[in-house]
DNA sequence: CTGAAAGCGCTTACAG
DNA sequence: CTGAAAGCGCTTACAG
């Protein structure tokens, strides 16, 4: 905390006025007359003073500040959901003081308690899970939305999620009318997430009257668990000609899968993501996908937040959001056949990829 | 501000002692006898009381936070090495508040600005370009440590990078020993980042008596700008063996357009590229690539800035680490008629690969 | 419209 | 080893 920095005495004494005055100038309250605020002004700007932050917290006994637990930095979802809950933050002149998740979950649960040490009146959580030691920072008196998880919500949590039902129907939906039935679904595991977009899956195809195709092939979240769940997916006697693969990375895992068994994408299968991630939209992967409106969650949960802060009123519990289909070059008509045993026959050698194992 | 919670007073109050020794216990002080530093804590554990970090930033004059930003939370190498940063200042007691690039600069000013007013100690910029309005933030009185960018260094900065021209050597090195010479440079564009990989990449070539093969073709460092270079590249009369690329994003362009012109990799054509992103060791990708250590890099800012900030004493001017090579199946020897003109007059349609543009 | 005063929850000399 | 007091830089009733 640099000390020679100038405070509000010094804007003060230089605008010949009190400190109340300058406080209230600062802040554009409508009891200073207009010449004062001038001169005021004037006087902060010539001294270069910054306002500190810390000092107003503590005198305004509340700081503007709400913490942003963001599960992990490295899936670009999750940075997505942070941009808009941000921006939409700092629109609204709140601070953010964001953590990050940790492995270690002792770590993680010392981060929010520090976090907590800021004062900060509400928080947001991105992520499949709460984080660790939720219990004693998620108190009555600290308002959270959580996006992106929904566990049993206690009164005063709010949260914002897709619509995943909706979102394995589009993937289905746009499958099913390019000419498919043999629709398989690599899961994301066992996680709330994952277990909604199976079910959105078991549904589509049970509209489509097509329950007797229905495969749900254990998976997960990242591009190994994808490449494995296809590996398996491939290896039954009644190979599918289209997956529906639970997220982007494990998509991306199940495309270099194809091609280590020799099938041309979308020529002998056809694979779908979900998320639309930036990732799956690079011209070397060309992933079609569901995607959540990833930016917009974060504004949504930003706002129920602050407006919440703002006015002490409890908004709505769940806010849900529609997903859209973004469709590349990763989906097309099955092959003719019905069937991709010819493909899986063409000896290798013939084959060509830009990714060899 | 969540008002109910206990404070030092009520802490104070319970155990039957002062303020001041509430305060001094908390800190661990000597100076307090062992029985009442027990009582007190226990009496403190009892109401469930958490320091307020922001009252004792005030009495303290000094807040242990220092600012992070970071440039782009969507480039996974920054990513890397704020993890790095917040790791180690956790460690040594440091809070961190990061903020977030911004493609809008006024926005980025204003966020850089509201940043100090937490009147962190310090800051640590990740990226290769400092924050807007850095000039009025990183003043005399906050020392700042930079990682990824090293423009001419006032007196209390410090910078922390990559050894750029032994990473663009290695690459070199690498591919010469696999047989190659037709070595074309796909560039990072016009930043001082970028320049610093060019020149290793010439003095290399040079140092292999390869200055006639030297070319340089402009590119940038999206995946976008990659495909394109490497498009421009491949047209020539002499087509290369080997592309070096500016970074990983752009070297997955690179495959993008390898593949669009019909070239298999590695067999083709080697490309490598830069930064050891965890996206270029993907399953579907497997590129070569020269990895910074990106977390180590975020560790020595942290250190650095916050010895500084604890003794006061100004370290090292600028720490440079050292680059490593990630040899994946992007990168083999080159076809044996030493050219690519065979392969690229094979017919387009004999060609599969699993991810047609 | 303006100012003097109290207070936010801590820390830190200063006495004892 | 312990306590009373001043102070950090603000905000906010409360008077005027």
């Amino acid at each position: 905390m640099p000390s020679g920095e100038p405070t509000i005495r010094d804007v003060a004494a230089r605008a010949g006025v009190s400190k109340s005055l300058v406080s209230l100038a600062l802040q554009n309250s409508s009891r200073v007359a207009p010449g004062t605020r001038q001169t005021i002004r004037r006087a902060a700007e010539e001294l270069g003073y910054r306002p500190n932050a810390i000092a107003r917290t503590l005198g305004a006994h509340r700081s503007r500040t709400i913490g942003v637990f963001v599960l992990d930095l490295h899936n670009p979802i999750y940075v997505d959901i942070l941009d808009g809950v941000q921006a939409e933050a700092h629109r609204l002149d709140y601070r953010t003081i964001v953590v990050v998740g940790s492995s270690d979950r002792r770590a993680e649960r010392a981060e929010l308690d520090k976090l907590m040490e800021f004062r900060v009146e509400g928080l947001v959580t991105v992520g499949h899970r709460l984080p660790a030691g939720a219990g004693t920072a998620i108190s009555e008196s600290c308002p959270a939305v959580l996006v992106g998880a929904e566990p049993r919500l206690p009164p005063h949590l709010v949260s914002v999620s897709t619509d995943d039902i909706r979102g394995s129907a589009l993937a289905i939906d746009h499958l099913v009318a390019l000419g498919h039935s043999a629709i398989t679904h690599v899961t994301g595991g066992n996680n709330s997430v994952a277990r909604k977009r199976e079910r959105g899956y078991v549904q589509a195809m049970e509209r489509h009257g097509l329950q007797a195709r229905i495969r749900c092939i254990p998976g997960g979240f990242t591009d190994e668990r994808g490449y494995q769940g296809t590996i398996a997916a491939l290896g039954g006697d009644e190979p599918p000609t289209a997956l529906f693969v639970a997220n982007d990375f494990a998509a991306i895992g199940a495309l270099a899968a194809a091609a280590d068994r020799g099938l041309e994408v979308p020529r002998d299968l056809s694979v779908i993501g979900y998320d639309g991630t930036r990732l799956s939209g690079l011209r070397s992967i060309g992933l079609t996908t569901v995607a959540q409106p990833l930016k917009e969650m974060g504004v949504a949960a930003a706002t129920q937040l602050c407006s919440r802060l703002d006015t002490g009123q409890e908004g709505t519990r769940r806010i849900r959001m529609s997903p859209g289909l973004l469709v590349r070059t990763s989906t097309g008509p099955p092959p003719r056949h019905a069937g991709v045993s010819e493909a899986r026959d063409r000896p290798r050698a013939a084959v060509s990829t830009t990714h060899p194992a």
